[in-house]
DNA sequence: TCGAATTTGTGCGTATGTATC
DNA sequence: GGATACATACGCACAAATTCG
């Protein structure tokens, strides 16, 4: 390792920079995007990187340079090209594979229609269910798996229905697939003060799918949803069941349907951050 | 250091782990949580961290044990104490300062409103702008600074405002503060077609605030407004505008109002993504 | 089928700069 | 000014997974 000063081959170089080659880039660009010539050469490595990504120059599923290429490309260290790739997997846009290489990840979104009003999808045909809806929006299959058992409510749940806690819920865990890769989870929560005996009580028992229509055949008019959509670091089981490399961003979607202001369902979504786009229409006034 | 095996003090231990504190924790904890005989020390480390500061037990603004006092508690090398820092570093609940030490971030979110139908804050007094409703809603003291100026529309704006490319558009940039410090980044842009020589041309000169009553003013009825939620890790400028630690993820929001279907008003809005709970409230049908 | 080469994942030790207290 | 702490960087070792001849 060298430092740069000591070469000065007329090129103007930052004090401190460790690395002649990405420093020779570095004041190449610096008329162009953000100031670098005090960024350290990881992220430096990691701003080239990403953007040869977002860039489309390597495609998802390419293969990015080994921490050999890297060290050699540079001039680094092996610790210096880990922390670069070390960047970009915490931003979930590439993903390493233990003796085999790092990979560009899909950087497509798939778009989550929002329920209530989207006018494209409202049709009589086509698929019946609101996730099976968004897949066939990009081209794909949507499939699931389920799970209903009945509960009691718990504080969190029972706050959110309306009930006691305690009270009896039915309890249905989801685990969505588009094309067969799981991409998205889900579980709700309804009182079955509303629908038991009805022969909508168990969800996925009927041929009639999704909330709003199964409740209208019961005669409950569901009038209004309230979504909160938060961010956080995916847990171990959803890294898991959704397949996804370790410590990547999720959204996270609590909703809450209501029937003339008396909650009827409750769910806790979660989508993978880094492959969805949410897009809600709202009527004003 | 030295490694489990060796010592076998009766406690059943992960093989190759190289912590005998730690591996006592984990295997102490299988019963319980996730499995995490077989987790790597540094992401065993930053759970035990991150449960410490989600639980409450490390608040906003606590100092976290120093690099040295990881590696005596959990008798790891630096580099490991390092890479668990770093892992919640990368999930944006603690913030490093150099010299300083490493401390928990505020984990508590700011609600952000959508607009259109929340009946809570609807009242005619109280304030005027959305930013600053939902900064009242969580006791805060909403402001905000912005630049306007006249631009062509490039092609992006142009096909969401459904204009040509280069016509002519006015572009508000904004960045609000809640209590003086920065919490949202905002780039509007209205086409002149719709605005210019009215007496709302330029948003924020009158005392009119809001797309919707501005536009309202000028007889045009504003109608339907359409949001797209996604989320990314935050870029330079955005880190030096909100004032984050380098690296963390933001929500992003790309909204477009159109009055008859017709849009007059499109923006990209920038949310610090730990800091923020989104909400949306929809009606059915 | 097997073994060698490559690559990542995890982990060790250390050094220097510089900000903070 | 000195002690402490983080940020960035160097070097190395070994296990496990993958790839390929």
């Amino acid at each position: 390792m060298y430092v740069c000063q000591r070469i000065r081959i007329g090129a103007e170089v930052a004090p401190g920079c460790h690395s002649p080659t990405l420093c020779g880039r570095l004041v190449g660009l610096t008329g162009g995007a953000a100031d670098m010539s005090n960024t350290p050469a990881y992220l430096a490595i990691a701003a080239d990187l990403r953007a040869a990504i977002l860039s489309g120059e390597l495609p998802a599923g390419a293969k990015l340079p080994s921490e050999s290429g890297l060290m050699r490309q540079y001039e680094v260290s092996r610790t210096v090209a880990k922390w670069a790739i070390a960047v970009l997997k915490g931003e979930g846009i590439v993903e390493g594979r233990a003796g085999s290489g790092v990979y560009a990840r899909d950087t497509t979104r798939l778009v989550r229609h929002a329920p209530g009003r989207d006018v494209r999808f409202r049709s009589g045909d086509g698929p019946t269910s609101p996730f099976a809806r968004d897949a066939a929006g990009a081209g794909q299959q949507g499939t699931w798996e389920h799970d209903s058992r009945h509960e009691k409510a718990d504080e969190r749940i029972a706050a959110r229905l309306g009930v006691e806690p305690g009270a009896p819920v039915m309890r249905t865990s989801y685990r969505f697939l588009a094309d067969g890769e799981p991409t998205q989870l889900s579980v709700s929560y309804e009182p079955l003060a509303v629908t038991e005996g009805t022969p909508v009580e168990w969800p996925e028992d009927g041929s009639v799918k999704g909330v709003v229509a199964r409740m209208d055949t019961i005669g409950v008019r569901v009038d209004e949803v309230v979504e909160r959509v938060s961010l956080r670091s995916a847990n171990a089981e959803e890294v898991e069941a959704l397949n996804l490399p370790a410590r990547t961003f999720v959204h996270t979607i609590e909703w809450t349907y209501t029937a003339g202001g008396t909650p009827v369902e409750t769910a806790d979504i979660v989508l993978p951050g880094g492959r969805y786009e949410l897009v809600y229409r709202l009527p004003i006034d």
